[in-house]
DNA sequence: ATTGTTGCCATACCGCTGTATTATAATACA
DNA sequence: TGTATTATAATACAGCGGTATGGCAACAAT
């Protein structure tokens, strides 16, 4: 009997111009008004599809963890064969590393989301587990990399992928404050990288 | 002929309050009654000394930096005399990272600061600043180690610096949204020093 | 074609929060 | 002592922003 419509659809469609404004002018800026008007709909249409604020960014918390991890995983899984581990996390790094606007928008969500997360256990829960899957995924490429005679010995890869996540994260916030240009941030990246290597 | 009262002593008192909810609730709970409240004082009285919130905000902003330009120093400044750099830029990193309330408060209301700096150039410039001295400062500690047989043969200040500078921010993070545990990122950063350190 | 259900919008409402105004108490100086 | 000036407080004001409400349009099913 009803107008038919792709709900999930139009949540995306929402969730997007939410990341867009987070990236223009932070997530404080994100009005359900303002929303609305960078979707190109209006405010009732906003409220039509999220029963609350808080449901909207929560929807867009989940959007963006499930863009990211996405985005990684296809960095991961390209020519999974004799490609080297280096090469892996370099390419991890991109995928992550605000570089673009797409890219700046999702960090600046994400940290906004991060900032937020101390009161909600749920969404703590979230980012430990999130952290756990990152940690164990590079633990294990830097384990594969030493096997292969890629990487140098005596490697620790828990402390390696703690380290390492650690480094793109910092260099993640130095881009958003402008205090790190891109090419630095790569060079930090390889520079690290290359120490992992096994010397010739 | 008036009332004689200390100024600064009191724009520090209310800028203390401001660190403790942001500390708490975040910098985004901290309205300016919820400050009045915090030092004990009423509305009225934080109007006296801050004619905007923006300028409280800023005034806050500079007393922040100062407290951890300040804490930075006196770390640095210490023995200095043959401390290895190594030890130097160990208590840098626990002079920095968010391992107490105190330094929580501070990390918490900085990275506020920054993701809010994206539109004042001003603030940014002052970030930029900050980190041109803190970099500054690091790669000639690497220098000097380098120097002194301490640390490793080719290492590169400046790459070490920025990685340096980037991974303790990462673990700053890390400590803020509860993904790391102050024991693990301690380990982190001995870890990652320990491979500075030129081998036995 | 009728009808019931849904998509969409305009608008009203209300609490919160920064700012302005006014009043009162306190104190240093003449 | 008196008075000017400041510290502090209480209260009023106004805009913003999330939420609630009512109406109109569109479309599927009978």
């Amino acid at each position: 009997m009803p107008k038919k419509v792709d709900h999930e659809e139009r949540r995306r469609h929402l969730a997007e111009a939410v990341l867009r404004i987070a990236g223009r002018d932070g997530l404080g800026q994100a009005k359900l008004r303002d929303v609305a008007a960078e979707a190109g709909v209006s405010l009732g249409t906003v409220q039509h599809y999220f029963a609350s604020k808080d449901e909207m960014l929560r929807y867009v918390v989940g959007y963006l963890g499930e863009a990211v991890a996405q985005r990684i995983m296809t960095g991961m899984a390209e020519p999974a064969g004799g490609r080297p581990a280096g090469s892996f996390l370099l390419s991890m790094a991109v995928a992550v590393l605000p570089l673009d606007d797409r890219r700046r928008a999702e960090r600046r969500a994400g940290q906004a989301f991060a900032g937020l997360a101390a009161g909600v256990p749920e969404l703590n829960e979230d980012l430990r587990r999130g952290d756990r899957w990152l940690r164990g995924r590079i633990a294990e490429l830097i384990e594969q990399g030493t096997r292969d005679g890629e990487l140098r010995d005596g490697l620790d890869p828990a402390h390696e992928a703690v380290v390492l996540i650690a480094l793109i994260d910092g260099l993640a916030s130095g881009l958003l404050t402008g205090v790190r240009e891109p090419s630095q941030a790569l060079d930090a990246v390889r520079y690290h990288l290359d120490r992992l290597a096994r010397p010739v």
